[in-house]
DNA sequence: CGATAATTTGATTTTTCTCAAGACGCGTGG
DNA sequence: CCACGCGTCTTGAGAAAAATCAAATTATCG
């Protein structure tokens, strides 16, 4: 269950006051939920919400990362996304999660009932196409992943990942991942030995900097956009 | 465009009195389709829309198999699904389809106009949710394969892939597979040559048995089940 | 400063791919 | 009916990629 979890791992949670004060998203449909979310702070490794549990909650990273995945019984594990702020995740049609949640680092995120969400769609078709919208995006995103999984060599994977990381964090050359190797490989369908030979044959060639082992120097995007094509 | 290569493809389009004489789909939504939609035939390796041609309309299978995949630049390729009869596909929320479709063998298509099915969603809310419950259930397959292509062996791929056909082929425990061992290994993330083996392997153990190399006899549901966890 | 976790590196093994060739199945035409 | 050609599938041998096992190094935190 949510709560049990989330109210263990939640350390403090912002008053109403505070919340007010923030500004409000640009995102289309989940702007007005900073409105009705409650605010929940995760520890580093706390789990958000499990696989098989109740899907009765949305959530919005508003600072922090999360990593969703599943872990197969034989402790095999799949990182299906992760998130950043600003970011929507945990939506489901379904009544159950079909995967995990875990704050990848110290991470403040807003928690939606999703009744109200859904009821929120059933009196505004704008905001049922949104809920329809965001699901197509997540599909697209798995997508994208499947290529990647199914297709690419590990030089290939860990080039792209980057690329991603970049664009997404701080669309700059410059890059501070939130997550350890171990995510990164369980991501791109690694071992954490292949994703860190990898960085480290990728920074001899002088196509990325490695300033400390989570800070990632884009010194070449053209090598690192051709190894996708 | 869907037009050109359709009309390229297509050999011979059923009359509206043959039409009217099926019977219609228990598929909830999709069931009224077959009253606005035209049949059309494709053959063997027809393609039925294209990467980056506008998602103007959205298919239902009479008859056949589809593949959905997509070639890269260098001529790998990745099958994201594969489509049996009664099943729903080609339905996008952007403007574009971002995969392309073939048909796998001679294959019966209904093809109904977008627009139309998109108007319906704007007036009815059960139809809107039905729409977002299509999506959601493409990325729930499509969750699934991610956990394959990033967790599993090549014998826990061609396993799982058995089971998953003889569950929605046939139900039972002999199935006649529509698509080549090309289609498989690009499915599955493998070479031709590997799936083949793994085949070949899987016999041996009397875990199935291949009477042709199309035709698969599940002889040890739990040894194949087992693959997976 | 010491303990612990995270990352890197090395040596070796395993898995899968690649390249090559052979076998099989099927439809066509002799 | 059989031979031929073509596409598909299987098999083998060797190479390459990535995994595994093990250990060393580096960073982090109290």
């Amino acid at each position: 269950m949510l709560m049990q979890t989330a109210v263990q791992a939640n350390t403090s949670r912002q008053d109403t006051a505070s919340r007010r004060q923030r500004p409000v998203s640009l995102h289309p449909l989940f702007g007005s939920l900073e409105l009705i979310g409650a605010r929940m702070s995760f520890t580093r490794n706390a789990e958000i919400y499990g696989d098989d549990e109740p899907a009765d909650y949305v959530y919005k990273i508003i600072s922090g990362a999360v990593r969703v995945c599943k872990l197969l019984d034989d402790g095999r594990r799949q990182i299906a996304a992760f998130h950043l702020p600003g970011e929507i995740f945990g939506l489901e049609i379904g009544k159950e999660h079909r995967f995990t949640a875990e704050a990848i680092v110290d991470s403040v995120i807003l928690v939606i009932k999703r009744s109200s969400v859904v009821a929120l769609a059933a009196r505004d078709g704008d905001v049922a196409r949104q809920l329809w919208a965001h699901t197509a995006n997540d599909l697209q995103g798995v997508q994208d992943h499947m290529l990647l999984l199914g297709c690419m060599s590990a030089k290939e994977r860990v080039a792209a990942f980057l690329l991603q990381m970049a664009k997404r964090i701080s669309d700059t050359n410059e890059v501070e991942l939130p997550m350890p190797r171990q995510d990164i490989a369980d991501y791109l369908g690694l071992t954490i030995e292949t994703v860190s030979r990898t960085m480290t044959q990728l920074e001899t060639d002088a196509t990325i900097g490695l300033p400390t082992s989570r800070r990632v120097v884009l010194r070449n995007r053209a090598v690192l956009g051709r190894l996708n094509a």
